[in-house]
Formats: C-alpha cells, sequence, structure tokens
RNA sequence: GGUCGCGUAGCUCAGUUGGAUAGAGCAUCUGCCUUCUAAGCAGACGGUCACAGGUUCGAAUCCUGUCGCGAUCACCA
C-alpha cells in the first residue's frame, strides 16, 4: 500500500472524528525542499467543508496522525500546508520489497486483456529515412515499450507506402539514367560503380532526385511559355491566373506604395503586413502555374502512364517495381537495426490501398455515407464541426481515407485481441485522424473509441522545413554515424578506456551517440516541434543521454568493486537514512507510478524527465557521501544497494526510450 | 478567412488532477580531482510564464478576447 492511500484513511479519519466531515478527496503533494516533511496534506480544498482557520485545522489532523499513524514521525504545519515526516523505516521497508525486483515498475499484461497496435516509421519507399523519420521511430518505439511496461500487450506494425507516383518516378529515372554497374548491366546496389548507392535505399532516392531534376528541366519551358503569354492560360480553381505582366505590375505597385509611406515618415509596420499577404498570394499562383507546368511534362506523363501499367498488373512494371522496393526495404532494414526498432507485423499499401470500399458500401446502406450524382461518395460530418470529407472517387477508386478505413479494419480481422490502435504520424494530419475515427466510430467498430493519433510536431531546420527537392534534408544514416564520431571524439580526449578492444570501444561510440540522438529528441514532448540545427552538434553534458549513461556506468564501476553482499535485507527499525538515501528511494518510489502516466498519456518524455531526475538525485548523492568508504558495514552495504536498484531502474526506464545503457565510458 | 496546436530565463526544455518564493540544462562567472570515473558536484547570475480581462481563498495551469509562430482546410498521401 502507498504512502497516499495509507494516510488518506488516516486524514479522513482525523477530519470526521475532529470537526464531523466527511472528505471525498484530500489533496497530497510532495513537500518542498525548503521545508521539513516528506509528504504533505493541502488544507486549503477542505475549507469548503470544514470551516476553520485552516492552520489549526492542519495542526489537528497532525496531531492525530502522529498519534494514531505508526509511520508518521512528526509535522509541522506552514500556511494551509500539513508537512509530514515520516519514518526512515517506512522507506526502508518500502527498499527491501522491492531491491530484488529487476523489473521493478513494470506491470505484466494479464491473460485475455486487449492487445494495442502501434503503429509507426511508415515510410514512403521511393528516398531515404530522414531526421523526421528518426523522430517518428523513436516515438512510435519508445510508446509501444511504454504500453508494454504499462501492462498491455502490443503489436508493433507500420503500413508501408510501396506503390504510386512516387515509386514509379524513381523506376522511370532508373530505367532511363542508369548508368551500367560493373557486370554491364544497369547498376543495382551490389554493381553500382558509385560508394554512396551500395545500400538500396539511397539507390532508389537517388533517381528519385534524377527524376525531379529531369522534371523541373522539362516544366521550365512551359512555366516560361505560359507565363510570357504564349500560351492560353488554364483556368485553375475557378480563377484566371495573372500572367507574367500582370505579376510585374503588381509588384511594382507594392514597392511604389512602400516608397511614398517611407519619404512620408509614415508607420510602415501595419504596411508591411500587407505587403506579406500579397507576397504570399503571388506565391501561390506562381505554385499554380509550376504545377501546371508540371504535369504538361513528357516526363510526368510517362509516369503516369507507368502507374496505371503497374495497378493494370503489367508483368514488367511489377517486377521492376518488386526488384526496386527490394532494394528500398534492404536498405531500411539497415537503418532500422542501426538505430533499433522493430516490427512485429508489416503491412504494404499495395495490399491495402484496395480495402475499405465493401465498407463504404455498407456506410452508403447503413447511411452514414451519401452518394453524390457524379458516383463519388461522401461523408458529411458537418453536425461534428468537421467539412464533408470524400471516401471514394466519382470513378470508383479508393483515396487515402477509404484505405486507412480498410487497414484498420483488416488489422482487427488479423489480431482479433487488438483492441485499440495507435498512430504515430506528424501534427500535418491531425484532421484526417480526426475523420477517420469518426467514421470508423460511426460504422459502429467497438474498437474505434480506442483509437489514438499519436501526433507530434515537425523538425524543423533553422532554415526552414527539410526539403528533399532543396537538399536540406538530414540524412538518418549520416546523422547516426555522425553522433558515434562525436561520441568517439569525446572519449578519446577523456581516454578513459583502456582495456577495451578496438571493436568494444566502436561498439560503446555507438551506444553513446545513438543515446544522445535519442534522448535529444525524445525529452521532448512529442506534440511540441523540434529546431534541429546541424551546425550546433547535440549535446553530451547535462541533461543529456550520455550524461544518464555515464551515471549508470559510474555505479557499474562501485558495483565492480564493492564487496558487500546485496542479498541482505537491513533491518528497517534499527537504520537510519541519510537524506540523500532517503530522497534517492523515494524517487525510486515514483518510477511505476511514472510508467503508468507515460502510457496513459503517450509521452516517452515523461520517462527522460524522470530518469533525468532520479540521476541528478544519484550524482548529488555519489558525490557527497562516501559509498565504498561508508562508517560501517550495514551503511556501505545499503550505500551499495542503493546505487544497484538505481542502476537498474536507470536501465529499465533507458530501455523503455530504446537506449542502452554501457557498462564503462 | 474557418479549424487545430504551440508561446515559460539569452538559447533548449520541465512544470502531474489549479496550491507554498515558477525549476533544470546550455551559455557566462566562483569554488571542488591525494578519496568510489570531473561526460560530475556545490554555488552565482538570469523571469512582465506572449498580452488583456475573467473564474477562484489561490492561475504558468481553467474560461474569453487579442497578438505571434506553425499545421490544416484536394476526387494527394
Amino acid at each position: 500500500m502507498n504512502l497516499e492511500d495509507i494516510l488518506f484513511k488516516h486524514v479522513k479519519q482525523a477530519v470526521k472524528s475532529n470537526f464531523n466531515v466527511e472528505l471525498e478527496t484530500i489533496e497530497f503533494q510532495a513537500t518542498r525542499k525548503e521545508f521539513a516533511g516528506d509528504i504533505t496534506v493541502v488544507i486549503f480544498p477542505m475549507l469548503r467543508f470544514v470551516k476553520g482557520n485552516p492552520v489549526v485545522i492542519g495542526e489537528t489532523i497532525g496531531n492525530y496522525l502522529v498519534e494514531k499513524v505508526d509511520d508518521v514521525k512528526a509535522f509541522n504545519v506552514v500556511k494551509g500546508f500539513l508537512n509530514i515526516e515520516i519514518n526512515d523505516s517506512f522507506y526502508l521497508n518500502f527498499f527491501n520489497d522491492v531491491k530484488d525486483d529487476n523489473s521493478f515498475g513494470f506491470v505484466t499484461p494479464k491473460e485475455g486483456d486487449k492487445a494495442v497496435m502501434v503503429e509507426y516509421s511508415s515510410p514512403n519507399t521511393n528516398k531515404p529515412l530522414h531526421l523526421g523519420h528518426i523522430r517518428n521511430n523513436l516515438l512510435g518505439y519508445s510508446v509501444a515499450e511504454i504500453l508494454k511496461a504499462s501492462g498491455k500487450k502490443v503489436y508493433k506494425t507500420q503500413i508501408i507506402n510501396d506503390r504510386g507516383i512516387h515509386i514509379c518516378k524513381s523506376m522511370l529515372a532508373w530505367k532511363r539514367f542508369a548508368p551500367n554497374g560493373s557486370d554491364g548491366k544497369k547498376e543495382t546496389p551490389e554493381t553500382t560503380l558509385n560508394p554512396e548507392l551500395r545500400k538500396g535505399d539511397k539507390l532508389v532516392g537517388n533517381y528519385y532526385v534524377k527524376f525531379e531534376e529531369e522534371l523541373k528541366k522539362q516544366a521550365k519551358p512551359i512555366f516560361d511559355n505560359y507565363i510570357e503569354g504564349n500560351i492560353a492560360p488554364p483556368v485553375v480553381g475557378g480563377h484566371i491566373i495573372k500572367q507574367k505582366a500582370e505579376l510585374i505590375k503588381d509588384i511594382k505597385e507594392i514597392i511604389d506604395d512602400l516608397k511614398i509611406k517611407i519619404e512620408l515618415r509614415e508607420e510602415t509596420s501595419v504596411y508591411l503586413d500587407e505587403i506579406k499577404s500579397k507576397k504570399e498570394k503571388l506565391k501561390k499562383e506562381i505554385d499554380i502555374i509550376n504545377d501546371y507546368a508540371r504535369n504538361r511534362t513528357e516526363i510526368m506523363s510517362e509516369a503516369y502512364i507507368m502507374l496505371r501499367k503497374w495497378e493494370a498488373g503489367d508483368k514488367e512494371t511489377v517486377e521492376l517495381w518488386e526488384m526496386m522496393n527490394g532494394w528500398v526495404y534492404e536498405g531500411f532494414n539497415e537503418t532500422y537495426k542501426n538505430l533499433g526498432v522493430d516490427f512485429d507485423t508489416l503491412y504494404y499499401e499495395s495490399n491495402t490501398y484496395l480495402l475499405g470500399k465493401e465498407f463504404v458500401a455498407e456506410g452508403l446502406k447503413s447511411g452514414v455515407f451519401q452518394k453524390e450524382e457524379d458516383g463519388s461518395v461522401w461523408c458529411d460530418l458537418t453536425e461534428d464541426g468537421l467539412d464533408k470529407k470524400i471516401v471514394q472517387r466519382a470513378d470508383g477508386t479508393a483515396v487515402y481515407m477509404t484505405q486507412d478505413i480498410g487497414t484498420a479494419i483488416q488489422r482487427i480481422k488479423d489480431f482479433p485481441d487488438v483492441g485499440g490502435m495507435v498512430y504515430t504520424v506528424g501534427n500535418e494530419q491531425d484532421y484526417h485522424f480526426q475523420v477517420l475515427f469518426l467514421i470508423l466510430k460511426k460504422l459502429g467498430f467497438e474498437w474505434a473509441k480506442s483509437l489514438y493519433h499519436l501526433s507530434y510536431g515537425m523538425v524543423d531546420l533553422p532554415s526552414g522545413k527539410m526539403k528533399s527537392r532543396e537538399g536540406t534534408v538530414v540524412d538518418a544514416d549520416d546523422l547516426i554515424e555522425d553522433m558515434a564520431k562525436t561520441a568517439e571524439e569525446i572519449s578519446e580526449e577523456l581516454g578513459k578506456l583502456d582495456g577495451y578492444s578496438d571493436e568494444e570501444k566502436q561498439e560503446l561510440y555507438k551506444t553513446i551517440g545513438l543515446g544522445a540522438l535519442k534522448y535529444y529528441i525524445l525529452k521532448v514532448d512529442p506534440k511540441k516541434r523540434i529546431l534541429f540545427d546541424p551546425k550546433e552538434s547535440i549535446d553530451f553534458q547535462g541533461n543529456t543521454g550520455p550524461f544518464i549513461q555515464y551515471t549508470y556506468a559510474r555505479i557499474q564501476s562501485i558495483l565492480r568493486k564493492a564487496d558487500v553482499d546485496t542479498n541482505i535485507k537491513l533491518n528497517a527499525d534499527e537504520t537510519s537514512l541519510h537524506t540523500k538515501e532517503k530522497e534517492l528511494i523515494k524517487q525510486i518510489q515514483l518510477f511505476p507510478e511514472v510508467v503508468q502516466n507515460a502510457a496513459s498519456q503517450h509521452s516517452p518524455a515523461l520517462i527522460a524527465n524522470y530518469t533525468y531526475d532520479l540521476v541528478k538525485e544519484f550524482n548529488s548523492f555519489y558525490q557527497n557521501v562516501s559509498i565504498l568508504g561508508a562508517d560501517n558495514a550495514n551503511e556501505k552495504t545499503l550505500r551499495v544497494q542503493l546505487s544497484s536498484v538505481v542502476a537498474n531502474t536507470i536501465k529499465n526506464s533507458f530501455s523503455l526510450l530504446g537506449i542502452q545503457v554501457p557498462e564503462r565510458m
């Protein structure tokens, strides 16, 4: 029974017998460091039921507790706060109970409980993984591990976006531009003469870039022709787009106006906003023209022809598609392995994109969906405060939403014990998932109420969004490697690894580098966006992964040297605790609750922050009291045991973040 | 423009269901390696919790409005 539960009963009784009031809730909080005490009862909320001076009420309850509760040693009242001091024996008893439990804080799933399916990664197969995918993978993996630790059965999965126009672009570019490899045939990851393309996803991504380059080249004259007025303007989105002459006139007007304002020394800030909005409109117009031009190119039409061939099952196209996707999977698997993430089951879009149509038909019958005159099917969500959403095209083909409806249902069919799902997808798709979940509810699926969109903020660079077209993406493999390299530099400088083989060292550098990267990303609340500056490398000091790993390694060093029997259970009534020792036990005590909170909030950040607090507490202990040089055998035993439990808790909580801990560093 | 999210120290972030004087790290400055690993510890400096109202005994936290940043509003995914 935890402390709050014990005190709850007694505080309640104290209030009842002294004031004749039945309290429903009592507010507890950890006592602030500057006051004496371990746990605090906040008196203010009681004042609604118990009339009187909060200090007097606090003292009355305090006296009652000291008299009736063994674990309560003393109390003091400050304003409306009743600070309670707890006997050391309470903490020692707790410690003795859990010190040998290697999975303290973790809950094993009960037989028959519903499982959770966690989806993450879900990349397109036309280019390598980048920093954005890293955040996605780390979050998804970690949340899956946290859910497991909280007592849920978990399936990790992803839906691989292996079909569509994007992969056709890579395929077409490879067919057209691939040079011959070492065997005289078109290059493959095995035969390529370019060492950077030996990883399959890199090679396929390379042709995606090649496609975009060619597309740009072909689109330019079309764009120019149009904007110069040589070709009749298209009507896009119901309005005729302005041509160059008009655009120039617009820009001139803006500039002239601004000049006048400056000459008149008028306040220009309001005016700047106006310019900004005009500029945005202009940019939009140009984008539309650009899209128009891109879709008129020969190479783009060719890509669409290829897509139609694929959909028709054309043998040659499908074979090429299978081959190139195969290269990508090999590359991805390498990255996943390096990153330390895994999956229990995989879904491929090429298998699922047609699913869902039968449920559209069913939804039509039950009135959840409506058919328009042109044959397209919609879901009207205006009553729920949302828009109308298309679920099937006029030509009867599936859209993204159709597919997601089908995939969700398919997953429950494949894994009947699944009672809920977590989708790890960026916050740009918030609306999509809001709609998807609502539709599934309307279709009447019981599990639809247990769907969760693990929405996370984008990883931005100082220059803004990562854009593959502009070459500003931070490649996942490169980043992982760079982190290990930084770890190596720092380790070499510190030179503490005598006796380690080169292999062991490399392994360690990887552990530390990845630890830094993973912690850096996971300690931030998922829904916040992350600004990543590639020029400023990730820290290895302070609130970082390596700092925590370092603490773990230091403890291991102590445990190697300590010659104490850790199985001994110290007599709780005959042992007194140093403040630092007590604080450490309190911190350990929190762990199970933190795991549960992290699970219910789907937040690895809570685990990261907890671990940091624990480690800070330990380091303070480590630096202020001597562990191996303790005054007597009992003290030494306790301190070594404490260190061991802290190390184990670090290891366990870091495992929830997918971070490994080193024996030395 | 509608909807959603975010706004806390120079920078990066914590801040549990509203509770005491808003906390860490980085950066800057002071001390501490003859003792268990200094990737550390102890301390200093640094705040109009975007702004304005409201609810409350009590608001960074809840409500309303304003401003700023981002996302989204496709028969794309």
